[in-house]
DNA sequence: AAGATGACGCCCG
DNA sequence: CCGGGCGCCATCT
């Protein structure tokens, strides 16, 4: 479960976010974003900054919060307030 | 085994 | 926009 998630997760390009409940469902676990939390928690070697709260909102609080701003502005992502531009930035996980 | 937690999501007022 | 409530589910106490 966790490593299918990570696996969606890497699929994220640099400069373009999901939502941890498109990653629970793109990784055939849909429902289940809490456990795309933990996924990312448990994890090393993932963008997990590239993974936001539903509507696009950084739901990382405090100092942790702060760093994924800085990761994703770096990236090129653009944030307004406390939230991002899905319709910009949102990746669309395809099957080729 | 039972209750509490959380980087969640969705609906309603 | 903001707050409140409920469903969800692996993990931790």
């Amino acid at each position: 479960m966790f490593t299918d998630m990570l696996a969606v997760v890497r699929r994220i390009p640099k400069g373009r976010v999901s939502t941890y409940g498109e990653v629970a469902t793109a990784s055939g676990h849909p429902g289940a974003a809490r456990q795309v939390v933990w996924a990312l928690r448990a994890a090393t070697n993932v963008p997990w900054h590239r993974v936001l709260g539903a509507g696009g909102r950084i739901r990382l609080t405090g100092d942790s919060g702060f760093e994924q701003r800085l990761r994703l502005q770096s990236e090129g992502v653009i944030i307004t307030g406390d939230k991002i531009d899905l319709k910009r930035f949102r990746h669309v996980f395809r099957h080729t």
